[in-house]
DNA sequence: GTCTATAATAGGATAGAC
DNA sequence: GTCTATCCTATTATAGAC
């Protein structure tokens, strides 16, 4: 009975990034069991649901991994520009500067989208309320911090999109540093 | 020798709608035989190159349709709002309100993603440059005009991930709101 | 220019030994 | 929990008739 070779959450975390890099339907069950050091027969010991299961538990995976790391840390008593350089510093590691795609575009785009419906509008949800909380404690109205944090969500995924288009990561930058700015700026008269 | 079904441009579009809406790599020869209306092989009558030639056809029918209905429209004589809503217009019917995903990101998504590079960059470049013109055109400053164009295309995008991630299209509508009362508004004191 | 037929391979998935 | 070996189907691609 041989031990495992890696953690479940180690393997999780190379799925992430082979899912990420890849595409859904551009990671191949071979590529993720190169990935993980694993072959193909072990992998479905871990996702008996194949393929799926992988990419369904990778996002629960990394809701966890952004809970503790990102979302946890904004409860710290500390200003709401504080709390939003953190955010749009993490963000800025995790996508590597725009360098990186985000998984859950790839999964939105994936043919079994469907699959992955519930898990994918939680994390946005999860997000956008991270950011929300931010704007609200800045002193922006709700209904104007809901817009702000939408706004931050849609343009870092665009970002990344066009930063992938057009080969200029410039432009994560610039968005970047533009949230930075602008986001929690009072509501125009 | 039995004459074509479909022209060339109508097989193009019929493509250009299944890669669309299932990805580069979700859309299958079968289904998009399917879409044509033709057999694999006689796609491949047409297409030489297998799907990566369709998907390259494809990227430039889409270029030549949208200089036609779109881009060279923005040339009449008319103020830069009513340009700027004549394209927005056009973006929302396109992406039918945010329901439709965008070629352009399917197409940065895929595995064969290095084979679209210059037709990517190129389908970017032309969106941007048409939107910092008539940003130009409404009297802001060359580098905020560039900077205003960036941000539109990013945020359309973003909006169509976001939009297919929480099944909200209201995202979409709001972005589309948005854009067009901000878009043009005198660079900031 | 379209078709039928067929190859060749890659993909996802399973059985069972250790 | 990991492996080897195998299966089956889908997928890409080609050959050649009409």
């Amino acid at each position: 009975m041989p031990a495992p070779i890696l953690s479940k959450d180690e393997v999780l975390e190379r799925l992430l990034r082979t899912f990420r890099d890849r595409g859904y339907e551009g990671a191949s069950l071979a590529e993720l069991a190169a990935a993980t050091g694993l072959v193909k027969s072990s992998l479905y010991h871990y996702f008996p649901g194949g393929k799926r299961d992988m990419a369904e538990q990778v996002l629960a995976h990394l809701d966890r991994q952004l809970a503790a790391a990102v979302y946890d840390p904004l409860r710290s008593p500390r200003p709401a520009v504080a709390k939003l350089d953190a955010l749009l510093d993490a963000l800025d590691a995790f996508y590597e500067g725009g360098r990186r795609a985000c998984l859950l575009e790839r999964l939105c785009a994936s043919v079994d989208r469907a699959a992955f419906r519930r898990p994918l509008r939680r994390a946005f949800t999860t997000w956008m309320e991270a950011v929300e909380a931010i704007c609200v404690e800045a002193g922006l109205p709700k209904p104007v911090a809901r817009a702000r944090a939408e706004e931050l969500v849609v343009r870092i995924e665009g970002a990344l999109i066009v930063c992938a288009g057009t080969g200029d990561c410039g432009v994560f930058a610039r968005t970047i540093r533009d949230l930075r700015s602008a986001l929690l700026k009072p509501a125009r008269p």
